[in-house]
DNA sequence: GCATTGACAATAG
DNA sequence: ACTATTGCCAATG
């Protein structure tokens, strides 16, 4: 039982960080939609600022929506390198979303 | 308890 | 492509 809503909030965000896959990336509205809080993008990133220790989350798999990191430096670097190793390809200082972006396998599919 | 800030996003000009 | 504004909500001072 979680001992806060926002506690249940951020393990929602975490759960769907970690089903980004190798080579994808994912956006902070798009996260935040998939954990069932839409126009939540902001906590997806405070969820993931605030990552407990121990738990291994791809979290460089999450980007802005203009597919550019939204960290400050040495971090930014670090994300860089770690999604270049995956293959994902930096133009111009941003990621081709059209190309890079993860589709969660829709099961929650946006409502127009 | 109010004001500001923050790993954001959509819209307008 | 750029800045400004607004919505969102938890954290921080």
């Amino acid at each position: 039982m979680p001992a806060t809503p926002r506690e249940s909030s951020y393990r929602r965000i975490w759960a769907i960080v970690k089903r980004i896959p190798r080579g994808k990336v994912a956006t902070y509205g798009q996260v935040a939609a998939l954990a069932g809080l839409p126009k939540q993008a902001r906590l997806a990133g405070y969820a993931l600022h605030n990552t407990p220790p121990r738990t291994t989350l791809p979290w460089h798999r999450v980007l802005n929506a203009q597919g550019r990191i939204s960290l400050p430096q040495p971090q930014a670097r670090e994300q860089r390198r770690r999604l270049e190793a995956e293959g994902v390809v930096f133009l111009g200082g941003r990621v081709d979303l059209a190309r890079h972006r993860w589709q969660a396998g829709n099961a929650a599919p946006v409502l127009d």
